[in-house]
DNA sequence: ACATAAAGCGAAAACGGTTTCGTGTTGATA
DNA sequence: TATCAACACGAAACCGTTTTCGCTTTATGT
């Protein structure tokens, strides 16, 4: 086993000063070209690669971002990271993943932890928890730190940050348009309750696009589940309480389960009834049928948060300026519409 | 913006020194009631919370753990990390999670940044490549400079670390002999190359099912596909040119898209055609028909993983023994076979 | 021969903590 | 009154770097 060697090794074995070694290392024109070559020579031997901890502390810059997530086991979450971990890591950053698994408090307990100086900034999307709370002091108190951090996909605007948001609206609106123009007139919308910022926004596209059309927006045509996690019965009754000839979900699972739910009531997909869910992910694409969508675009979200927060790392100047990005959603088109 | 205060600075405001500050906030007996008190106080009311990074570099431990994995889009992976996240968290460490992208360079990259002082210990499956390839010097790199490894899943005997896997050629063979006792006599597998530790494996538990019921081993019917993403065209000529009445799959997409693929041939499921897929994912659960699957139990391992590392990081002894954990899968029955 | 500049290197501070080892003061004891 | 222990605290080393500044030594020009 052969520790790791430093700079201090180096300069004793080679009896010079620490900081001739350390400009050695770095080339520097004030070490002549003999001392330079055996000091290189000799740190490629023993393999030498300098300490990242202390060179975080000297330079009270760690190159690690913090990136706080609900949940990873979802299709969405995991397509942002994977952005994210691209771009941060073609610029030399780490990735520090915390789960808040939709909980307030170890979403307060993973910042707390990383904001300690572990990282240099952090990327966040709000747990339920936090949305339902309200309570957005632990964010406030890292953005007073100096801390720059972006909030993507799930955002409050009660913290002065940069943001990266698609227009769920839109997206809603525009599935439900389509859901309109192919002749459907009983359109059901399958969300969560309103303290989920994503799930607000998408109700409001869907209604928008109802009232568009002149068609009645039937409260008992909305099923608001309390979590984005399935509940198997409330959706079977639903179905066995209303007569719709599509669905918009706010999700992948619920259309995909109710899909299964109606073919086995002998409907038949799309000719009967059409289906429009959110999220395009493994499920909506080898669902049977597979699911039209409304594409979040997660990676590319992932990517710019990590842009926008890099920027502001390495910016020297302090102006306090933030912008919030909002991208397009895109209809994928699958089989659960008339194409 | 109130920046992060330091022990200095308590000690300049308080007229006393560090030492005594650093000790008062530990509570040492060596300081005086009434000093302990007010350095308390005042750090509580300044809200200070020393710098990891400053601790980190003191003790030589850093409290993180990094995870390579070669993608985070699979379902399998995510729950690896969340068992990871779980144990680590709930020992207060964080995890730095890197993604190979099933690519050699990529996964050396990641470790090499990560080995010089940011982690304390690794957990990492191989990229593909780096199984095909069968490069392992950056994995041995790493443990003969002390670093602690455990790899989880996809491993390699070549290499002398703690591992955690699951008994693949166990799930393959209880997939196979569930098939045979409903009486399937033409089963098919559909898996990948065999530098692919748990293809081969599965692979091996497919053929030994098959020869312990005196059945034929029939090369047309196994499809090696080159990678674990999904190739249509492949899967499709194999079907075009084979006539089974069972299929085992190494991953739940290459089932689910089989299984759309001879729905439309007119085919019924699991009446005329079982299939069965390995990792319990949401695909599995939410197909049509649901997928009946051998659960890897990806959580678990993860959690396994983590403490293995954290012991060993722990623990004073330098003592090298290492243990492979071998975990056993599970057969979650749905609706792609006779129940 | 003398002042000066440049080259080559080392000492030391700094980053923010922890910890060991003094050291000065106090009060009790012989 | 001299001695000593206990108490309360500070100085300094250390973790591994980077970087500024100052000191020698040698070469250069006059």
């Amino acid at each position: 086993m052969k520790a790791k060697i430093t700079l201090k090794d180096i300069a004793r074995e080679l009896e010079v000063s620490i900081s001739t070694v350390s400009k050695a290392l770095k080339n520097s024109e004030e070490i002549s070209r003999d001392t330079k070559e055996k000091v290189q020579a000799f740190a490629k031997l023993y393999n030498y690669k300098p300490n990242n901890i202390a060179i975080s502390l000297k330079n009270k810059r760690t190159k690690n971002i913090g990136v706080v997530v609900p949940a990873i086991v979802h299709h969405f979450f995991t397509t942002v990271i994977r952005g994210i971990e691209k771009y941060a890591n073609a610029k030399g950053y780490n990735v520090i993943v915390c789960l808040s698994e939709e909980s307030f408090d170890r979403e307060v307990i993973n910042m707390e932890m990383l904001a300690n100086g572990s990282i240099d900034g952090f990327i966040m999307s709000l747990s339920s928890e936090t949305q339902r709370k309200g309570d957005y002091n632990h964010l406030k108190e890292v953005t007073e730190q100096g801390i720059p951090l972006v909030l993507v996909d799930r955002v409050t605007n009660e913290v002065d940050c940069d943001k990266v948001v698609i227009d769920d609206e839109l997206g809603a609106y525009m599935a439900t348009k389509k859901l309109i123009e192919q002749g459907r007139k009983k359109i059901a919308l399958i969300t969560t309750d309103d303290y989920l910022s994503v799930s607000k926004a998408r109700t409001q596209g869907y209604k928008k696009a109802l009232l568009e059309s002149k068609m009645e927006i039937e409260g008992s045509r909305i099923l608001k589940l309390s979590t984005m996690e399935m509940d198997e019965k409330g959706i079977q009754d639903f179905f066995d309480h209303n007569d719709v000839d599509a669905v918009l979900c706010v999700n992948e699972i619920f259309a995909v389960y109710s899909m299964r739910l109606l073919l086995k009531k002998g409907l038949k997909i799309p000719e009967d009834i059409s289906f429009i869910g959110f999220t395009d992910g493994l499920l909506s694409k080898y669902a049977n049928p597979s699911l039209t969508v409304v594409a979040q675009h997660g990676e590319r979200m992932g990517e710019i948060s990590a842009q926008m927060l890099i920027d502001k790392v390495e910016s020297e100047d302090e102006e306090e300026t933030f912008q919030t990005k909002i991208l397009e959603p895109t209809l994928v088109v699958r089989d659960s519409t008339i194409n």
